[in-house]
DNA sequence: ATGACTCCCAGTGGGAGA
């Protein structure tokens, strides 16, 4: 079973590339972000036509997330229950025995900005719900676009990000407490080409440089860690035309 | 180098992303 999520940066502009991608990668579930489509515009039916079940979460202009399933998704969860919030970003559902829940979480802009205190009460709020999640589903899915670089291996240039967004002490320990949840980064099972990164920026040929970062993420509950098979970045859509500046990351459950 | 690119909504510029 392979799972995979992938922040498709616009999907008005990238469902072809996503269509393109589903055939060669026929993944059982996958999960999106940044749709930034209202649910009236979601293209459900050529998903729906490629063979997914498909549930979506969006809004105008920012954030937006789906969920694509092979099999009926069930119990559908948008967003943090409790967690009182106008951005879409977080969408959940029981597929094939797992809880799966894809996120995007908040970017955060700058640390001292009112985006990074939202996005440090987003990721309370996401802890907290999830710990809630794992006792009723021990079997559990945490993926998506995380905006953290959890260590500094996950940085192309440490010195220069250093304290820089996404790689500052206060998202590091986020990342790690969702790790102490009982969770584990299925990347890092596995030994890993040096220089694995998910994320380039558009500007200054980064991709062809490889200057990037490991900032979308697949962790799964402590019950699963012994089916993970594998779990791979695939740079392949990277090298589009009119790419995402995010490439998926898939893992495989035994 | 407070940049560089891409997307969006707007409307011939600016915010946001990361």
């Amino acid at each position: 079973m392979k799972l995979a999520t992938w922040n498709v940066n616009s999907l008005a502009v990238r469902l072809p590339q996503l269509l393109d991608w589903l055939a060669a990668n026929p993944v059982d579930t996958l999960v999106i972000q940044e749709t930034k489509l209202t649910d009236d515009k979601f293209p459900h039916a050529p998903i729906e036509a490629a063979g997914y079940e498909v549930k979506w979460f969006g809004q105008k202009t920012y954030n937006g997330v789906a969920l694509l399933a092979r099999t009926p998704p069930a119990d559908i969860v948008r967003n943090i229950p409790g967690f009182v919030d106008e951005q879409a970003r977080v969408i959940a559902a029981s597929v094939g025995g797992l809880r799966v829940i894809g996120a995007y979480f908040p970017n955060g802009q700058e640390p001292g900005s009112d985006k990074f205190a939202y996005k440090m009460r987003w990721c309370d709020a996401l802890r907290e719900w999830v710990k809630d999640e794992l006792v009723r589903h021990p079997e559990l899915v945490l993926m998506g676009d995380f905006n953290v670089a959890p260590e500094d291996r996950d940085v192309h240039d440490p010195v220069a990000w250093a304290g820089q967004i996404h790689c500052t002490d206060e998202e590091r320990a986020q990342f790690r407490g969702l790790v102490a949840l009982g969770l584990v980064d299925a990347f890092r099972l596995f030994e890993q080409p040096p220089k694995s990164w998910s994320w380039w920026d558009y500007r200054n040929l980064a991709f062809r440089k490889n200057q990037g970062l490991r900032i979308d993420h697949v962790l799964v509950s402590e019950a699963l860690r012994g089916r993970v098979r594998e779990c791979v970045i695939d740079k392949a859509p990277r090298k589009n035309e009119r790419p995402s500046d995010h490439a998926p990351v898939i893992v495989t459950l035994g």
